[in-house]
DNA sequence: CCTATGGACTTACACTGTATGCTTATGGTG
DNA sequence: CACCATAAGCATACAGTGTAAGTCCATAGG
């Protein structure tokens, strides 16, 4: 029974030093900076100037905190376009989503081996397939075309980026070796390797318009009957 | 100095109850059972009958264990055979070796989180550089393919698997309460989902024809020019 | 002012990988 | 045959992990 008429507009609480977007984004920065092995419960206190349990009174349990933050940084891709055709808009996000992807390392790998039925993706999920729907996609190639996108844009990623960890991992004179080593070996690729231009962005695009512009040949050829 | 002429033909050393072998298939057997997160070092030393510590006569550390299961596991890929056309010789072995990723769902995501400049990654890249090579294609477009073909196989696989999971996980009760709630936030997505075929192999093979065929197209492109 | 509440803290437990040092069975040598 | 260096396997220990359970106390509401 409220003896004022006025909304409570505070329902403030004891001592409440910490919030779920606080830990959320505290542990992001975590995961930027040392990589999703170096956030640990005690470190995100520490982080928080808390101790580490009380992070359980905003968070059920780590999983729970993982998926929170995929879908944090989920939820801040950019959707497609709804002014272009669907290639474009298509072509456009998908990018888009890639840088986001490679300003947080962590992310591929945790939305990949975990299942994503999260609402962020869902609602990502629902923009993508709004535009197909209007592009007068099949149903079904709607379908094809979403994993194949998806997919594409997570795997690729998560090649590259643990590429370039590994890169910054080796030892250079090593590498030297093992190069040598290889003309051996591996006479194919060395023989490859040397004139094929080695271009994250560039080999991302050439993929991604493989299928993009397969896709348009596939749905063209369905209008047709 | 050695006495006798005969090259020593067994130095055979004290008490050898372990060899690299089978730690390495007691750990994949682990892993294929209860999942890499099941795989410890005190319960492969249980499989094996000894103390966690004596794993480590035989392999450095942990990384390393993880690293060798999967060269173990990659050796065994069936290679592109070299009586058919290219994409006939990829399609088939790219099947072949989601069928060998599905019967070992741990493999897929560590090969994908960590660089894979193993040996045994680098042997079937080197087979299929060679098929590649033989079609004409050009050096340029051989790194493209490798990459596309690669990053589908690994990371389809690991969707699928990763999603799999999620469904075993799911409760079926919970799962009809949130269908019910995706037609009214997901119109799009609840329309396409009803009618759309969901078969991981079919999903598979349609993505994988679409990048064979969208090669194919470029490959003839560069053979005209 | 008093008290119920809930947020932060403390402690503790079962795990993990692995460094270190010990024990002991064995093959090679005198 | 006796010895012993060697290394395979063992036992212990440590720092780290996630988190269950219980304590303490600042504050908001009556």
């Amino acid at each position: 029974m409220p003896k004022q008429l006025s909304s409570k507009p505070k329902p403030q609480i004891a001592r409440r030093v910490l919030n779920r977007e606080r830990v959320l984004l505290a542990a992001i920065a975590i995961a930027d900076r040392d990589g999703i092995d170096g956030l640990s419960m005690r470190k995100l206190g520490e982080e928080l100037k808390v101790e580490a349990m009380s992070i359980y009174n905003y968070i059920a349990n780590k999983d729970e905190l993982l998926d929170a933050m995929s879908d944090f940084i989920v939820n801040t891709f950019e959707r497609p376009a709804s002014n272009l055709d669907w290639k474009s808009a298509m072509r456009q996000c998908t990018l888009s989503a890639h840088v986001t992807l490679w300003a947080h390392p962590w992310l591929c790998a945790l939305s990949m081996s975990r299942p994503k039925i999260s609402s962020a993706s869902l609602a990502y999920a629902e923009s993508i397939t709004g535009v197909l729907r209007s592009a007068k996609f099949s149903n079904q190639l709607i379908h094809h075309a979403h994993h194949a996108i998806d997919n594409h844009l997570y795997g690729s990623t998560l090649q590259e980026l643990s590429l370039k960890t590994g890169m910054q991992t080796a030892n250079p004179e090593i590498n030297a070796i093992i190069l040598q080593q290889m003309v051996e070996k591996y006479p194919n690729i060395s023989h490859v390797i040397v004139d094929a231009v080695h271009d994250h962005e560039v080999e991302f695009e050439f993929v991604l318009d493989l299928i993009l512009n397969g896709l348009e040949r596939v749905r063209r050829k369905q209008k047709m009957q």
